[in-house]
DNA sequence: TAGTGAACCTAA
DNA sequence: TCAGTTAGGTTCACTA
């Protein structure tokens, strides 16, 4: 039966014809920009590939026919036979996990953890590797006078005692504890003379066994003649995720090699086996920092809610879903589709697939996923709605083939809830859905996570960074279309389409699965760490792998809160308008190089003993006693920034050198975040005399700085005037130089930076960076000022720090009114202007001529109106704006939406 | 009406 | 079972 329906021709034949078919109504008048964009993607593929009935824009009424071989697009390449006798298997691996199987060799009885890794090959193959032979374990310290011959002793008394430890043994174990050995290791914790001890490494036949062994040791545990001891434990608190990728040397979305003759194919295409130490991790350096051609899906649902309420899963359909999915490293979508409640006319540019079935189109799509076997999975909220609302709804309709979306066979997806809190980020409650094999890569969370943004709607999101939006069709006629005929609910697909492109655009355009992938690469987690955890394991990993080389264990320490401790120093401003260049020298990454210079680790602090006293009177050894691990790993961190840079420098190619920008960026990020981790109190490993001793020495730097320029900069030494540092925080200084250009301050500061470094311990380092000119200190932590770096002609722009325009829990009318006489003010050099500029604003405000219903009128404003409208008009405005301050219920931060231009004065 | 503390957001 | 740090400005509700 002939079920697909051609509409052949070009894209013009193609476009008129769907005109043709659209009925009346005002929105149908001509292709949306969307439109046009898809039917270029059609074309585009129709010249390309010659083929018939595939690129097209095809309408599928599928009732009960749905096949995934409905286009041939949808599955990966072939993957080419393979032999393990003879052929290697390379593949980058983008997530891991493992599962607990019983029955395996020398295991019969207990289950045994496997891990498991996901990838994909140059030529876009999928792999599914289980890893075997590897099994969790912690340390603790041998007590004294334990020999080998204790090991049975200690070891069959502790699985016992685990065994009774146990609430319910459903799984019917008998042996928990599969062995324990003696090494030599050390503490990480404190320098004490290099003396390595006797540690026992106990090995658990299941991770989740780690926890209650840790638990009966610490509080008293006896066995044979030694008396009753609580043991200190060693890194029993690690993800076996981590302590396998870091035994391993294996780090996020690295190169996998599995040498031939070491591994068995063992069920489908490219599902393999092979022992932990037979395959090769490759660094990601050189030729393998590229990435493999994965498949990143993106999709978008729409339901039909009720008037005026969210849609419940309980309750209201689902009617579409459109996906679309790209090949990393290409710029379009390869394939287009949205599956359709009810027929459904077509677009050009994609495919469209009508069901009369609700339940027929959940679980075809889910076979469609299936097909597809996307790595990634994008789309907007997904994490928190579109896949619950999938997965309750499968359960409503009884779609029971539905829930299976990972690729794991039998494995069904579920949803669990997630409490998350931190002082970073607040608390948050989050859905996860377990997807085996693929990253869920909601881009809503990449936005919360790394941008500060006024609105996070996708609608603003993608104004924000496209300058594109939403295709415009309203929540709540939404269920209208789909009441309607094949050419509304056309319009309804065209919008959900959209919908599943823009993230699509948006992870493009911020370059979100190389930046995030070179973060895994650089801190050694797994890809999708980063979107579900802190930043505490980043430093975890890297500290457990540059520990691991010296022999150094890392203890388990309790969460436990205490004091806070002082932090930087913030130089009192001379507050004031300054009509002369300011330059501004900063220390760069000042934290780690405190850290380096110093040898600051807890490798090398001393708790008792005298050696390097720091400015908080803490002690560490000299780097030529021990090298610390904190500053090695941030040498290696910034060291590696600068090679990233060089290459980056060096490299034409524009896919490479994005994957070098990501790459240094992460670096930087990695290096600044190992500080934060040693105060961090409630933490992995926190160590206040690290994090006191850093900011204690910031504390004496940038005092010294100010000391150092003001008194070398004089007239006395034949300066044109005397250097006057007018503020500064953390890390920098703001010095007038008494100069009168931007060159003469660039060259001073330069000059001056370089001086000032001389007085400090390498790798510490003052830069100059810019000249602000002219410059408004407004009190400490704001500022604005015209920002001169590269050149001393042109600013490159206004740089205003802690004002209302940067900050989002003001109106946009404040924002712009606050930018528009900064600008005055710093630009045209024109006070009287901004002076004219408030009273306008206001005075529209005072007579009605801004519609005021989405504003916030806070004191800033009038405040703004004494700062700036001189002094007649002072009194005049401020009282009669004070009694227009008033509050309308101000909406959080998240799905607010301001209007997205503010007013501008009528 | 001045002082205080919480909430919020930002600088670094 | 999980969470990077401190300094500091502004607004606003509350209190004596």
């Amino acid at each position: 039966m002939d079920h697909k329906r051609r509409n052949g021709g070009p894209y013009k034949g193609g476009a008129s014809q769907a005109k043709r078919g659209k009925t009346t109504g005002e929105w149908e008048d001509s292709p949306s920009q969307f439109e046009e964009e898809l039917s270029m993607f059609d074309e585009a593929e129709m010249e390309a590939e010659e083929m018939e009935g595939q690129a097209g824009h095809d309408v599928i009424p599928v009732g009960d026919l749905f096949s995934a071989d409905l286009n041939p697009r949808w599955r990966r390449p072939i993957a080419p036979s393979l032999d393990p006798l003879s052929d290697t298997l390379v593949f980058q691996q983008i997530d891991l996990d493992y599962y607990l199987v019983a029955g395996m060799p020398g295991q019969l009885q207990e289950k045994v953890p496997i891990i498991r890794m996901f990838g994909v090959t140059d030529s876009g193959n999928s792999v599914c590797c289980h890893i075997h032979g590897f099994a969790p374990y912690f340390y603790v310290p041998a007590p004294s006078g334990f020999t080998s011959d204790d090991l049975g002793e200690f070891k069959r008394e502790l699985n016992s005692v685990v065994l009774k430890d146990m609430r319910s043994n459903k799984d019917n174990i008998s042996v928990t504890v599969l062995a324990v050995d003696i090494t030599r290791k050390e503490s990480m914790y404190g320098y004490h003379g290099k003396r390595s001890l006797d540690f026992l490494r106990i090995t658990m036949a299941m991770p989740r066994l780690i926890a209650p062994a840790k638990r009966v040791l610490e509080q008293g545990f006896k066995f044979g003649h030694f008396p009753i001891n609580g043991y200190q434990s060693y890194e029993a608190n690690i993800d076996f995720e981590i302590r396998f990728m870091v035994d391993s040397d294996v780090v996020g979305c690295c190169w996998i090699e599995l040498p031939k003759n070491k591994y068995r194919v063992s069920l489908c295409q490219y599902e393999v086996d092979v022992g932990w130490t037979d395959f090769i991790s490759h660094p990601a350096e050189g030729d393998w920092q590229r990435i493999a051609p994965l498949r990143v899906l993106s999709f978008d649902i729409e339901c039909a809610g009720r008037k005026g309420i969210f849609p419940e899963a309980d309750k209201d359909p689902v009617i579409q879903i459109a996906s679309m999915v790209q090949r990393q490293g290409e710029t379009e979508p390869f394939i287009r589709t949205v599956f359709t409640l009810q027929s459904c006319a077509s677009i050009v540019g994609s495919q469209i697939l009508c069901f009369t079935q609700e339940k027929q189109l959940l679980q075809s799509w889910a076979e469609f996923l299936r097909t597809v076997d996307p790595d990634i999975i994008t789309g907007y909220n997904i994490q928190n709605f579109d896949f619950p609302y999938l997965l309750n709804r499968a359960t409503v309709l009884k779609a029971n083939l539905f829930s299976h979306l990972g690729r794991v066979r039998n494995m069904k997806s579920v949803l669990r809830d997630q409490n998350f809190q931190s002082k970073q980020m607040g608390r948050r409650e989050n859905k996860i859905t377990n997807i085996e094999g693929r990253v869920q890569f909601d881009l809503l969370q990449v936005l919360l996570r790394d941008y500060k943004l006024r609105s996070y709607t996708l609608n603003a999101v993608s104004f924000h960074f496209l300058q594109e939006q939403k295709e415009d069709v309203q929540h709540s006629i939404i269920t209208d279309l789909q009441n309607g005929n094949e050419q509304t609910r056309r319009r309804l697909a065209v919008y959900c389409l959209k919908d599943a492109y823009l993230p699509l655009r948006l992870l493009q355009k911020l370059m979100c699965v190389i930046n995030y992938m070179e973060m895994a690469r650089v801190t050694g987690v797994p890809l999708t760490y980063l979107l579900s955890r802190g930043q505490q394991i980043k430093v975890v990993s890297q500290l457990l792998r540059q520990a691991m080389k010296q022999d150094l264990v890392m203890p388990v320490v309790k969460p436990e809160g205490g004091e806070d401790y002082t932090g930087a120093t913030v130089i009192e401003p001379e507050k004031g308008y300054y009509s002369v260049p300011i330059a501004t020298l900063d220390f760069s990454s000042l934290y780690p190089s405190i850290m380096m210079a110093h040898n600051l680790c807890y490798t090398t602090l001393l708790q008792k003993e005298d050696f390097i006293k720091t400015p908080t009177g803490d002690t560490f050894v000299k780097s030529s006693v021990r090298k610390g691990l904190l500053p090695e790993i941030l040498e290696n961190l910034l060291s590696a920034r600068k090679r990233a840079k060089t290459e980056l420098k060096k490299e034409t190619d524009p896919f490479k050198r994005q994957v070098l920008d990501g790459r240094q960026l992460a670096l930087k990020i990695s290096a600044n975040s190992v500080y934060g981790f040693t105060g961090a109190q409630v933490g992995k490993l926190p160590c206040l005399e690290i994090s006191q001793s850093v900011t204690g020495f910031g504390r004496q730097m940038i005092e010294q700085t100010k000391q150092l320029v003001e008194s070398k900069y004089t007239i006395s030494n034949g300066y044109q005037a005397d250097a006057k540092v007018i503020y500064g925080d953390t890390d920098s200084v703001m010095v007038k130089l008494g100069v009168a250009t931007v060159r003469e301050a660039m060259d001073i500061g330069t000059k001056a930076a370089e001086w000032i470094s001389s007085h400090f311990t390498p790798p510490i380092k003052l830069e100059f960076e810019k000249v602000y000119y002219p410059y408004l200190l407004i009190n400490k932590k704001r500022y604005a000022g015209l920002y001169f770096s590269a050149s001393a002609d042109m600013h490159e722009k206004m740089d205003c720090k802690g004002i209302e325009t940067v900050r989002r829990d003001n109106c946009p009318l404040v924002a712009n009114l606050i930018n528009t006489c900064l600008q005055r003010i710093l630009i045209d050099r024109d006070p009287q202007g901004a002076v004219a500029h408030a009273k306008e604003v206001i005075s529209d405000l005072l007579c009605n001529r801004i519609d005021i219903s989405q504003l916030v009128i806070t004191k800033e404003l009038t405040r703004t109106a004494q700062e700036y409208a001189g002094k007649q008009a002072h009194v005049e405005l401020a009282e009669r704006t004070r009694s227009l301050c008033w509050r309308t219920p101000f909406p959080s931060t998240h799905n607010t939406t301001w209007s997205s231009s503010c007013p501008s004065p009528c």
